[in-house]
RNA sequence: GUGGGUAUAGCUCAGUUGGCAGAGCGUCUGGUUGUGGUCCAGAAGGUCGCGGGUUCGAGCCCCGUUACUCACCCCA
Protein backbone atom coordinates (compact mmCIF):
# COMPACT_ATOMS: atom_id res chain seq x y z
CA UNK A 1 0.00 0.00 0.00
CA UNK A 2 1.33 2.97 -0.93
CA UNK A 3 1.91 5.88 1.62
CA UNK A 4 -0.29 8.60 1.01
CA UNK A 5 0.49 10.81 4.46
CA UNK A 6 3.38 13.51 3.67
CA UNK A 7 7.16 12.05 3.72
CA UNK A 8 8.96 13.94 6.85
CA UNK A 9 11.40 16.84 5.20
CA UNK A 10 10.06 16.37 1.58
CA UNK A 11 7.66 19.42 1.69
CA UNK A 12 4.55 20.17 0.21
CA UNK A 13 3.06 23.95 -0.01
CA UNK A 14 -1.06 24.83 -0.24
CA UNK A 15 -1.81 27.11 -3.54
CA UNK A 16 -1.79 29.67 -0.86
CA UNK A 17 1.85 28.69 0.62
CA UNK A 18 2.91 28.02 -3.02
CA UNK A 19 1.95 31.87 -3.65
CA UNK A 20 4.56 33.05 -0.77
CA UNK A 21 6.94 30.83 -2.31
CA UNK A 22 6.49 31.26 -5.91
CA UNK A 23 6.87 35.71 -4.80
CA UNK A 24 10.53 34.61 -2.79
CA UNK A 25 11.77 32.77 -6.17
CA UNK A 26 10.52 35.56 -8.45
CA UNK A 27 11.94 38.50 -6.08
CA UNK A 28 15.64 36.65 -6.01
CA UNK A 29 15.49 35.93 -9.55
CA UNK A 30 14.84 39.49 -10.57
CA UNK A 31 17.53 40.89 -8.20
CA UNK A 32 20.20 38.82 -9.71
CA UNK A 33 18.87 39.33 -13.19
CA UNK A 34 19.35 43.06 -12.56
CA UNK A 35 22.99 41.99 -11.51
CA UNK A 36 23.91 40.83 -15.22
CA UNK A 37 23.90 36.76 -13.70
CA UNK A 38 22.68 34.13 -16.28
CA UNK A 39 20.55 31.40 -15.64
CA UNK A 40 21.63 28.12 -15.48
CA UNK A 41 20.30 24.71 -14.44
CA UNK A 42 22.30 21.79 -13.46
CA UNK A 43 21.21 17.79 -13.73
CA UNK A 44 19.88 16.49 -9.97
CA UNK A 45 22.57 13.60 -10.66
CA UNK A 46 25.93 13.72 -10.11
CA UNK A 47 28.37 10.89 -9.59
CA UNK A 48 29.73 9.90 -6.22
CA UNK A 49 33.38 10.46 -7.37
CA UNK A 50 32.39 13.98 -8.71
CA UNK A 51 30.17 14.55 -4.89
CA UNK A 52 32.83 12.88 -1.89
CA UNK A 53 35.58 14.41 -4.29
CA UNK A 54 36.74 16.91 -1.53
CA UNK A 55 36.63 13.96 0.70
CA UNK A 56 33.01 15.07 2.69
CA UNK A 57 32.67 11.23 3.24
CA UNK A 58 30.26 11.91 6.07
CA UNK A 59 27.73 13.93 3.89
CA UNK A 60 24.38 12.23 3.29
CA UNK A 61 24.19 11.88 0.01
CA UNK A 62 21.00 10.06 -1.59
CA UNK A 63 22.18 7.65 -4.09
CA UNK A 64 20.29 7.00 -7.21
CA UNK A 65 19.89 3.06 -8.10
CA UNK A 66 17.44 1.25 -10.31
CA UNK A 67 14.78 -0.92 -8.29
CA UNK A 68 15.27 -3.79 -10.98
CA UNK A 69 19.53 -3.45 -10.22
CA UNK A 70 20.91 -6.80 -8.60
CA UNK A 71 24.28 -5.30 -7.77
CA UNK A 72 22.23 -2.86 -5.52
CA UNK A 73 25.14 -2.28 -3.10
CA UNK A 74 27.70 -1.21 -5.44
CA UNK A 75 27.01 2.64 -5.12
CA UNK A 76 29.53 3.38 -1.97
CA UNK A 77 32.27 1.70 -3.13
CA UNK A 78 31.56 2.65 -6.80
CA UNK A 79 32.58 6.69 -8.26
CA UNK A 80 31.06 6.20 -11.13
CA UNK A 81 27.51 5.36 -8.98
CA UNK A 82 25.18 8.08 -9.29
CA UNK A 83 23.76 10.41 -6.62
CA UNK A 84 21.21 13.04 -5.99
CA UNK A 85 23.54 16.46 -5.64
CA UNK A 86 23.96 17.64 -2.15
CA UNK A 87 24.34 21.42 -2.94
CA UNK A 88 24.53 24.14 -5.75
CA UNK A 89 28.27 24.51 -5.67
CA UNK A 90 29.88 21.74 -6.67
CA UNK A 91 27.85 21.00 -9.76
CA UNK A 92 28.57 24.53 -10.79
CA UNK A 93 31.97 23.76 -10.22
CA UNK A 94 32.06 20.47 -12.31
CA UNK A 95 29.81 22.49 -15.21
CA UNK A 96 32.29 25.42 -15.50
CA UNK A 97 35.03 22.95 -15.80
CA UNK A 98 33.29 21.16 -18.40
CA UNK A 99 32.05 24.12 -20.20
CA UNK A 100 35.03 26.23 -19.73
CA UNK A 101 35.72 26.44 -23.97
CA UNK A 102 32.29 28.01 -24.17
CA UNK A 103 32.09 30.27 -20.90
CA UNK A 104 33.43 33.69 -21.07
CA UNK A 105 35.17 34.52 -17.39
CA UNK A 106 34.50 35.77 -15.01
CA UNK A 107 31.31 34.09 -15.55
CA UNK A 108 28.47 35.03 -12.91
CA UNK A 109 25.53 32.69 -12.86
CA UNK A 110 22.58 31.99 -10.85
CA UNK A 111 20.83 28.70 -10.19
CA UNK A 112 17.68 28.50 -8.43
CA UNK A 113 17.06 24.21 -7.71
CA UNK A 114 16.51 21.26 -5.46
CA UNK A 115 18.55 20.05 -3.05
CA UNK A 116 18.98 16.67 -1.57
CA UNK A 117 20.10 16.03 1.98
CA UNK A 118 19.66 12.71 4.05
CA UNK A 119 19.36 14.11 7.34
CA UNK A 120 17.09 13.75 10.34
CA UNK A 121 14.47 16.32 9.19
CA UNK A 122 13.61 19.28 11.96
CA UNK A 123 12.05 22.71 11.78
CA UNK A 124 13.88 24.49 9.08
CA UNK A 125 15.75 21.99 8.00
CA UNK A 126 14.22 19.33 4.68
CA UNK A 127 15.37 16.25 3.17
CA UNK A 128 14.28 18.10 0.26
CA UNK A 129 14.82 21.84 -0.13
CA UNK A 130 15.14 25.23 -2.73
CA UNK A 131 18.78 26.93 -2.52
CA UNK A 132 19.36 29.55 -4.97
CA UNK A 133 23.00 30.51 -5.03
CA UNK A 134 25.01 33.18 -7.13
CA UNK A 135 28.46 32.33 -7.79
CA UNK A 136 31.13 34.00 -10.16
CA UNK A 137 34.18 32.19 -11.15
CA UNK A 138 37.50 33.08 -12.77
CA UNK A 139 39.48 31.73 -15.16
CA UNK A 140 43.20 31.40 -13.36
CA UNK A 141 41.86 34.26 -10.89
CA UNK A 142 39.18 35.87 -9.66
CA UNK A 143 39.13 39.81 -8.33
CA UNK A 144 39.03 40.06 -4.53
CA UNK A 145 36.21 42.71 -5.32
CA UNK A 146 33.66 40.12 -6.05
CA UNK A 147 34.20 38.84 -2.32
CA UNK A 148 32.26 41.95 -2.28
CA UNK A 149 29.78 42.91 -4.87
CA UNK A 150 28.52 39.57 -4.21
CA UNK A 151 27.65 40.54 -0.28
CA UNK A 152 26.01 43.40 -1.58
CA UNK A 153 24.04 41.71 -4.17
CA UNK A 154 22.89 39.16 -1.54
CA UNK A 155 22.05 41.93 1.10
CA UNK A 156 19.95 43.24 -1.66
CA UNK A 157 17.93 40.05 -2.69
CA UNK A 158 17.10 39.28 0.75
CA UNK A 159 16.13 43.47 1.49
CA UNK A 160 13.49 42.69 -1.14
CA UNK A 161 11.70 39.52 0.38
CA UNK A 162 9.06 39.61 3.27
CA UNK A 163 11.30 38.92 5.94
CA UNK A 164 12.30 40.09 9.19
CA UNK A 165 16.03 41.81 9.17
CA UNK A 166 18.94 39.90 8.56
CA UNK A 167 22.35 40.34 9.73
CA UNK A 168 25.31 39.22 6.91
CA UNK A 169 28.02 37.69 9.08
CA UNK A 170 31.21 37.80 7.43
CA UNK A 171 34.67 35.97 8.76
CA UNK A 172 37.61 34.78 6.96
CA UNK A 173 38.79 31.52 6.55
CA UNK A 174 42.73 32.77 6.18
CA UNK A 175 42.27 34.78 8.96
CA UNK A 176 41.01 31.77 11.27
CA UNK A 177 43.40 29.13 10.16
CA UNK A 178 46.56 31.61 10.28
CA UNK A 179 45.66 32.54 14.04
CA UNK A 180 44.96 29.46 15.49
CA UNK A 181 48.52 28.41 13.45
CA UNK A 182 49.87 31.08 15.36
CA UNK A 183 48.98 29.86 18.45
CA UNK A 184 49.50 26.08 18.16
CA UNK A 185 46.39 24.96 17.72
CA UNK A 186 46.33 22.86 13.98
CA UNK A 187 43.41 21.13 13.80
CA UNK A 188 41.91 24.13 12.20
CA UNK A 189 38.59 22.35 10.97
CA UNK A 190 38.64 20.53 14.96
CA UNK A 191 38.66 24.24 16.12
CA UNK A 192 36.31 26.10 14.05
CA UNK A 193 33.91 23.00 14.52
CA UNK A 194 34.12 23.22 18.02
CA UNK A 195 34.06 27.56 17.93
CA UNK A 196 31.02 26.76 15.54
CA UNK A 197 28.79 26.10 18.78
CA UNK A 198 29.92 29.54 20.89
CA UNK A 199 26.26 30.72 19.99
CA UNK A 200 24.29 27.44 21.23
CA UNK A 201 26.39 26.19 24.44
CA UNK A 202 28.33 29.47 25.14
CA UNK A 203 31.95 30.22 25.69
CA UNK A 204 32.57 27.55 28.88
CA UNK A 205 31.28 24.65 27.26
CA UNK A 206 33.46 25.50 23.98
CA UNK A 207 36.60 26.03 26.07
CA UNK A 208 36.26 22.75 27.65
CA UNK A 209 35.62 21.16 24.02
CA UNK A 210 38.51 22.50 22.91
CA UNK A 211 40.28 21.48 26.00
CA UNK A 212 38.90 17.77 25.99
CA UNK A 213 38.99 16.77 22.14
CA UNK A 214 41.40 18.77 20.65
CA UNK A 215 44.21 18.76 23.57
CA UNK A 216 44.19 22.91 23.86
CA UNK A 217 45.83 24.11 27.10
CA UNK A 218 43.83 26.59 29.04
CA UNK A 219 45.35 29.53 27.32
CA UNK A 220 45.09 28.51 23.92
CA UNK A 221 41.16 27.92 24.67
CA UNK A 222 41.07 31.11 25.96
CA UNK A 223 43.28 32.85 22.69
CA UNK A 224 40.40 31.40 20.63
CA UNK A 225 37.38 32.30 22.33
CA UNK A 226 38.77 35.86 22.37
CA UNK A 227 38.80 35.67 18.63
CA UNK A 228 35.84 34.59 18.43
CA UNK A 229 34.04 37.38 20.39
CA UNK A 230 35.25 39.90 18.25
CA UNK A 231 32.37 41.19 16.06
CA UNK A 232 31.98 44.68 15.11
CA UNK A 233 30.24 46.67 12.35
CA UNK A 234 33.34 48.46 11.08
CA UNK A 235 36.92 47.59 10.51
CA UNK A 236 37.73 48.24 13.93
CA UNK A 237 37.61 44.46 14.67
CA UNK A 238 41.37 44.98 12.81
CA UNK A 239 42.91 46.53 15.90
CA UNK A 240 41.51 44.54 18.07
CA UNK A 241 42.80 41.21 16.37
CA UNK A 242 45.94 42.64 16.54
CA UNK A 243 46.09 43.37 20.22
CA UNK A 244 45.64 39.86 20.75
CA UNK A 245 49.47 39.87 19.83
CA UNK A 246 49.21 37.09 17.63
CA UNK A 247 51.72 36.87 14.33
CA UNK A 248 51.12 34.53 11.21
CA UNK A 249 51.39 35.62 7.76
CA UNK A 250 48.56 34.05 6.80
CA UNK A 251 46.41 35.82 9.29
CA UNK A 252 47.61 38.49 8.18
CA UNK A 253 46.49 37.94 4.88
CA UNK A 254 42.95 36.86 6.04
CA UNK A 255 43.15 40.36 8.18
CA UNK A 256 43.79 42.41 5.12
CA UNK A 257 40.96 40.75 3.20
CA UNK A 258 38.45 40.85 5.30
CA UNK A 259 39.04 44.66 6.41
CA UNK A 260 38.57 45.50 2.50
CA UNK A 261 35.24 43.57 2.53
CA UNK A 262 34.11 45.02 5.55
CA UNK A 263 34.78 48.49 4.43
CA UNK A 264 33.03 48.71 1.45
CA UNK A 265 30.15 46.46 2.73
CA UNK A 266 29.48 48.01 5.78
CA UNK A 267 29.44 51.61 3.62
CA UNK A 268 27.23 50.37 1.17
CA UNK A 269 25.27 48.24 3.62
CA UNK A 270 25.04 49.76 6.74
CA UNK A 271 23.54 47.98 9.59
CA UNK A 272 23.27 44.49 7.28
CA UNK A 273 26.63 43.69 7.80
CA UNK A 274 28.83 42.42 10.09
CA UNK A 275 32.63 41.25 11.00
CA UNK A 276 31.75 37.96 13.03
CA UNK A 277 34.73 36.49 13.62
CA UNK A 278 33.06 33.41 15.18
CA UNK A 279 31.90 32.15 12.17
CA UNK A 280 33.26 28.73 10.43
CA UNK A 281 30.87 27.37 7.83
CA UNK A 282 30.98 23.66 7.56
CA UNK A 283 32.02 23.17 4.01
CA UNK A 284 36.00 22.63 4.06
CA UNK A 285 36.42 23.86 0.37
CA UNK A 286 35.85 27.64 1.36
CA UNK A 287 39.54 29.11 1.15
CA UNK A 288 39.12 33.07 2.31
CA UNK A 289 36.25 34.70 2.87
CA UNK A 290 32.82 32.93 4.45
CA UNK A 291 29.49 34.19 5.00
CA UNK A 292 26.65 33.63 7.51
CA UNK A 293 23.33 35.00 7.55
CA UNK A 294 21.16 34.74 10.61
CA UNK A 295 17.42 36.52 10.71
CA UNK A 296 17.54 39.01 14.04
CA UNK A 297 15.08 37.30 16.44
CA UNK A 298 15.09 34.06 14.46
CA UNK A 299 18.75 32.85 15.41
CA UNK A 300 17.42 29.63 16.56
CA UNK A 301 16.96 29.04 12.61
CA UNK A 302 20.24 28.67 11.56
CA UNK A 303 22.20 30.08 8.63
CA UNK A 304 19.51 31.11 6.00
CA UNK A 305 22.05 32.31 3.30
CA UNK A 306 25.33 31.10 3.40
CA UNK A 307 29.00 30.80 1.68
CA UNK A 308 32.30 31.43 0.43
CA UNK A 309 35.19 31.99 -1.24
CA UNK A 310 36.30 28.83 -3.05
CA UNK A 311 40.19 28.60 -4.65
CA UNK A 312 40.41 25.05 -5.74
CA UNK A 313 36.85 23.56 -5.98
CA UNK A 314 37.31 23.85 -9.96
CA UNK A 315 40.40 22.37 -11.63
CA UNK A 316 41.26 21.36 -15.03
CA UNK A 317 45.14 20.10 -15.72
CA UNK A 318 46.81 22.97 -14.04
CA UNK A 319 43.94 25.88 -14.94
CA UNK A 320 42.20 27.15 -12.00
CA UNK A 321 38.84 28.49 -11.66
CA UNK A 322 38.50 30.70 -8.18
CA UNK A 323 34.98 30.98 -7.29
CA UNK A 324 32.96 33.00 -4.71
CA UNK A 325 29.45 32.59 -3.97
CA UNK A 326 26.43 32.76 -1.95
CA UNK A 327 23.09 30.36 -1.60
CA UNK A 328 19.70 31.44 -0.16
CA UNK A 329 17.85 28.84 1.56
CA UNK A 330 14.81 29.27 -0.21
CA UNK A 331 12.98 26.35 1.48
CA UNK A 332 14.33 27.52 5.03
CA UNK A 333 13.16 30.65 4.57
CA UNK A 334 9.39 30.35 3.63
CA UNK A 335 8.48 27.69 6.01
CA UNK A 336 9.60 30.40 8.60
CA UNK A 337 7.35 33.06 6.58
CA UNK A 338 5.14 30.33 6.63
CA UNK A 339 5.21 29.35 10.28
CA UNK A 340 5.62 32.67 11.80
CA UNK A 341 2.80 33.95 9.36
CA UNK A 342 5.25 37.11 8.34
CA UNK A 343 3.76 37.21 5.02
CA UNK A 344 0.32 36.35 3.15
CA UNK A 345 -0.95 35.25 0.03
CA UNK A 346 -4.07 37.65 -0.84
CA UNK A 347 -5.80 35.02 -2.23
CA UNK A 348 -5.12 31.37 -3.00
CA UNK A 349 -5.65 31.43 -7.01
CA UNK A 350 -4.53 33.48 -9.63
CA UNK A 351 -7.99 34.19 -10.67
CA UNK A 352 -9.46 37.84 -10.48
CA UNK A 353 -12.46 37.43 -11.79
CA UNK A 354 -15.54 34.91 -11.94
CA UNK A 355 -17.68 34.83 -14.46
CA UNK A 356 -21.19 33.68 -13.59
CA UNK A 357 -23.84 31.65 -15.66
CA UNK A 358 -27.44 32.59 -15.07
CA UNK A 359 -28.64 29.61 -17.17
CA UNK A 360 -26.23 26.79 -18.48
CA UNK A 361 -27.20 27.74 -22.36
CA UNK A 362 -25.21 30.81 -22.09
CA UNK A 363 -21.60 28.88 -21.29
CA UNK A 364 -20.29 29.72 -24.43
CA UNK A 365 -20.88 33.67 -24.24
CA UNK A 366 -19.63 33.67 -20.87
CA UNK A 367 -16.42 32.46 -22.50
CA UNK A 368 -16.59 34.94 -24.83
CA UNK A 369 -16.65 37.49 -21.99
CA UNK A 370 -13.84 35.82 -20.27
CA UNK A 371 -11.76 35.76 -23.56
CA UNK A 372 -12.55 39.41 -23.95
CA UNK A 373 -10.90 40.28 -20.23
CA UNK A 374 -8.17 38.28 -20.54
CA UNK A 375 -7.19 39.37 -23.63
CA UNK A 376 -6.32 42.59 -21.57
CA UNK A 377 -4.42 40.67 -18.88
CA UNK A 378 -6.82 39.26 -16.16
CA UNK A 379 -7.10 36.14 -15.18
CA UNK A 380 -10.59 34.65 -15.53
CA UNK A 381 -12.85 31.63 -14.71
CA UNK A 382 -16.15 30.48 -15.68
CA UNK A 383 -18.55 28.81 -13.52
CA UNK A 384 -19.04 25.30 -14.72
CA UNK A 385 -22.83 24.86 -13.93
CA UNK A 386 -25.53 27.40 -13.59
CA UNK A 387 -26.18 26.64 -9.68
CA UNK A 388 -27.88 29.36 -7.61
CA UNK A 389 -26.08 32.84 -7.72
CA UNK A 390 -25.84 32.46 -4.29
CA UNK A 391 -23.40 29.83 -4.73
CA UNK A 392 -21.26 30.85 -7.43
CA UNK A 393 -20.45 33.91 -5.83
CA UNK A 394 -19.98 31.61 -2.64
CA UNK A 395 -17.31 29.66 -5.24
CA UNK A 396 -15.12 33.10 -5.43
CA UNK A 397 -15.45 33.80 -1.79
CA UNK A 398 -13.86 30.41 -0.75
CA UNK A 399 -10.98 31.27 -3.20
CA UNK A 400 -11.07 34.63 -2.42
CA UNK A 401 -11.45 35.50 -6.06
CA UNK A 402 -12.38 39.57 -5.56
CA UNK A 403 -14.77 39.76 -8.48
CA UNK A 404 -18.50 38.69 -9.74
CA UNK A 405 -19.08 38.91 -13.15
CA UNK A 406 -22.80 38.86 -14.01
CA UNK A 407 -23.97 39.22 -17.88
CA UNK A 408 -28.07 39.93 -17.99
CA UNK A 409 -30.63 38.87 -20.28
CA UNK A 410 -30.42 42.30 -22.23
CA UNK A 411 -26.83 41.87 -22.94
CA UNK A 412 -25.54 44.47 -20.31
CA UNK A 413 -22.74 43.56 -17.55
CA UNK A 414 -21.85 43.85 -13.72
CA UNK A 415 -19.57 43.20 -11.68
CA UNK A 416 -19.46 42.82 -8.07
CA UNK A 417 -16.71 43.34 -5.85
CA UNK A 418 -17.88 40.62 -3.14
CA UNK A 419 -15.59 42.42 -0.48
CA UNK A 420 -17.41 45.74 -0.50
CA UNK A 421 -21.28 44.40 -2.15
CA UNK A 422 -20.34 47.00 -4.76
CA UNK A 423 -22.12 46.11 -7.99
CA UNK A 424 -21.57 48.15 -11.39
CA UNK A 425 -22.49 48.12 -15.07
CA UNK A 426 -19.46 46.60 -16.62
CA UNK A 427 -17.89 46.91 -20.27
CA UNK A 428 -15.67 42.90 -20.59
CA UNK A 429 -13.66 45.45 -23.40
CA UNK A 430 -12.75 48.07 -21.03
CA UNK A 431 -12.99 47.60 -17.22
CA UNK A 432 -10.05 46.54 -15.03
CA UNK A 433 -9.52 45.75 -11.43
CA UNK A 434 -7.80 48.02 -9.43
CA UNK A 435 -3.90 46.62 -9.88
CA UNK A 436 -3.21 45.05 -6.40
CA UNK A 437 -6.83 42.95 -7.03
CA UNK A 438 -5.00 41.93 -10.56
CA UNK A 439 -2.69 38.95 -9.47
CA UNK A 440 -2.32 37.83 -6.06
CA UNK A 441 -0.72 40.09 -3.40
CA UNK A 442 2.44 38.92 -0.90
CA UNK A 443 1.48 41.15 2.12
CA UNK A 444 3.90 40.98 4.71
CA UNK A 445 2.86 41.14 8.43
CA UNK A 446 4.06 44.11 10.60
CA UNK A 447 7.19 43.45 12.24
CA UNK A 448 6.81 42.24 15.61
C1' G B 1 23.44 7.50 12.86
C1' U B 2 22.17 8.52 18.75
C1' G B 3 18.48 9.80 22.54
C1' G B 4 13.43 11.67 24.34
C1' G B 5 8.12 12.50 23.19
C1' U B 6 3.72 11.49 20.33
C1' A B 7 0.11 8.53 17.22
C1' U B 8 -8.25 8.77 18.11
C1' A B 9 -12.89 12.22 12.16
C1' G B 10 -10.24 16.61 6.84
C1' C B 11 -7.92 20.00 11.18
C1' U B 12 -7.14 20.93 16.69
C1' C B 13 -7.86 17.68 20.44
C1' A B 14 -11.10 15.16 24.73
C1' G B 15 -11.92 10.06 26.09
C1' U B 16 -12.75 8.89 33.89
C1' U B 17 -10.81 2.46 37.33
C1' G B 18 -10.37 -1.58 31.13
C1' G B 19 -17.28 -1.45 29.93
C1' C B 20 -21.86 1.45 23.43
C1' A B 21 -16.35 6.22 19.53
C1' G B 22 -16.81 12.04 21.36
C1' A B 23 -16.43 17.80 21.00
C1' G B 24 -15.13 22.29 18.46
C1' C B 25 -13.74 23.96 13.74
C1' G B 26 -14.19 22.61 8.64
C1' U B 27 -17.28 20.08 4.68
C1' C B 28 -22.24 19.02 2.58
C1' U B 29 -27.77 19.81 2.57
C1' G B 30 -31.96 22.70 3.85
C1' G B 31 -34.30 27.24 5.89
C1' U B 32 -33.48 31.24 1.28
C1' U B 33 -38.18 29.88 -6.07
C1' G B 34 -31.53 32.77 -8.61
C1' U B 35 -26.58 37.67 -5.11
C1' G B 36 -22.33 34.70 -0.62
C1' G B 37 -20.34 35.74 4.52
C1' U B 38 -24.22 36.07 10.18
C1' C B 39 -27.98 32.91 12.28
C1' C B 40 -31.02 28.27 12.76
C1' A B 41 -31.91 22.99 11.64
C1' G B 42 -29.93 18.55 9.82
C1' A B 43 -26.29 15.13 7.48
C1' A B 44 -21.91 12.86 5.99
C1' G B 45 -17.25 11.65 7.84
C1' G B 46 -13.41 6.32 12.18
C1' U B 47 -9.28 -0.42 10.53
C1' C B 48 -8.53 4.59 17.67
C1' G B 49 -0.83 4.09 13.09
C1' C B 50 0.24 -1.34 12.25
C1' G B 51 1.11 -6.52 14.33
C1' G B 52 0.80 -9.58 18.45
C1' G B 53 -0.30 -10.53 23.82
C1' U B 54 -3.22 -10.23 28.64
C1' U B 55 -8.65 -10.10 29.63
C1' C B 56 -15.51 -12.14 29.73
C1' G B 57 -14.32 -7.36 27.46
C1' A B 58 -8.67 -3.09 25.14
C1' G B 59 -8.66 3.62 22.33
C1' C B 60 -6.87 2.72 27.56
C1' C B 61 -2.52 -2.46 30.16
C1' C B 62 2.09 -5.39 28.07
C1' C B 63 5.61 -6.60 23.87
C1' G B 64 7.14 -5.49 19.02
C1' U B 65 7.07 -2.37 14.77
C1' U B 66 6.42 1.90 11.65
C1' A B 67 5.62 6.91 11.07
C1' C B 68 5.70 11.72 12.89
C1' U B 69 8.13 15.13 16.11
C1' C B 70 11.97 17.43 19.26
C1' A B 71 17.15 17.46 20.64
C1' C B 72 22.22 15.77 19.26
C1' C B 73 25.30 15.27 14.77
C1' C B 74 25.51 18.20 10.52
C1' C B 75 23.87 22.12 7.81
C1' A B 76 20.41 26.27 3.80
Amino acid sequence: MARTASLSGFPEWLPQERLVELHVLDTLRRTFELHGFASIETRAVETVGQLLRKGEIDKEVYGLSRLQDDDDSASRDDANALALHFDLTVPFARYVVENAGYLAFPFRRYQIQKVWRGERPQEGRAREFTQADIDVVGDGDLPFRYDVELALVIAEALSALPIPPFRLRINNRKLAEGFYRGIGLTDTAGVLRSIDKLEKIGPERVAELLQEELGATPEQAKAALELASIRTEDTSFVDQVRALGVEDELLAEGLAELEEVIAAASAAAPGKVVADLSIARGLDYYTGTVYETVLVGHEQLGSICSGGRYDALATKGSRKFPGVGLSIGVTRLVSRILSQGLATASRSVPTAVLVTLADDGSWPAAQGVAARLRSRGIAVEVAAKAEKFGKQIKYADRRGIPFVWFTHADGTHEVKDIRSGEQVVADPDTWMPPAEDLVPQIAAAPSA
